[in-house]
DNA sequence: GCATAGTAGGTGCGTGCGCACCTAGCTGTC
DNA sequence: GACAGCTAGGTGCGCACGCACCTACTATGC
């Protein structure tokens, strides 16, 4: 039901599908993974994400900055996602000693057991519904198309 | 600094590469988006998205429920975004005739001049950052993978 | 030393949205 | 007709987040 070409500059249809189908894609996976993680763990998945970057941080510890460069969030977000999971205990603040002005946050032993219950029904999903749909060579060629894109996007 | 195999099942590093990167680009593409779409034109993407879908449709009309259907937003979201877009005089609403519950919402002339300009610049930061990055060969198979993997990922 | 600029983290405020629920109206069964 | 059950849209409430700003601290220039 196109209204056909109104004037100025629209997507064409090939460029459509394949940056409405990122869109759409992503939408509908994500209400998923936050419906599966609200059920199954009681958090986000910005709060998972800061956890599961934690388990792979040395001494599972990063500074606030860190957590918030490469995330979604800004650093008040970050901030508040951190203090949000230290109320419920899965993770710690701990103010930096060599830069006063900086803080860590630590995965806690409840946090890495969380992190672990809440990873495996998550990868589960995520494979299930996405990545099961690709053999390994597709895997590894859009991979390839992310590392080439990402660069070229502004990170702020 | 992985921390190597903490117990239970992770991503592969081919996987996260593949559904991690999607994140990542997704991520970068909205935050420039959003910016872009506010200091052009105050609007957000959803609210430009919803102009969008208006001109596609027939007579710039649509009720509701179908906007909601296939949005990143829920009926209540969609409801509000209406109720913004019609204070500020891009769109209006009609009760339906033919289901006297239902309400369309209709693109008025100031929405269509809007979203010309809106999308024009729009069209042109996704190329930029985004679709011009590919050959037409490659976005017809990411195409292809969307409309492979979408319809196996529920709506609700 | 001192002054200025820059940075890390946190916070008041405004806003956007989901959830649960409400009302009005449609539909189906008897 | 009467009544139950469903659906479309809207709304009160709570919450998460970005923006702008604040404080505490560090870094740089003199």
């Amino acid at each position: 039901m196109n209204d056909q070409d109104d004037g100025l500059e629209d997507f064409t249809p090939l460029e459509g599908d394949a940056w409405g189908g990122l869109l759409g894609v992503h939408g509908r996976m994500m209400r998923l993974i936050e419906r599966d993680l609200a059920e199954r763990c009681r958090i986000s998945h910005v709060e998972f994400e800061v956890l599961l970057r934690l388990s792979w941080a040395g001494n599972h510890r990063m500074r606030i900055q860190d957590l918030a460069a490469d995330s979604v969030l800004t650093r008040s977000g970050i901030s508040r996602v951190v203090e949000r999971l230290e109320r419920v205990g899965l993770v710690t603040r701990e103010s930096a000693p060599e830069d006063r002005r900086g803080a860590y946050a630590i995965l806690t032993d409840a946090g890495l057991a969380m992190l672990r219950t809440a990873r495996s029904g998550h990868v589960a999903l995520v494979r299930e519904r996405f990545l099961s749909r690709f053999g390994p060579d597709e895997l590894e060629q859009m991979a390839a198309w992310w590392r080439r894109v990402e660069p070229a996007i502004p990170t702020s």
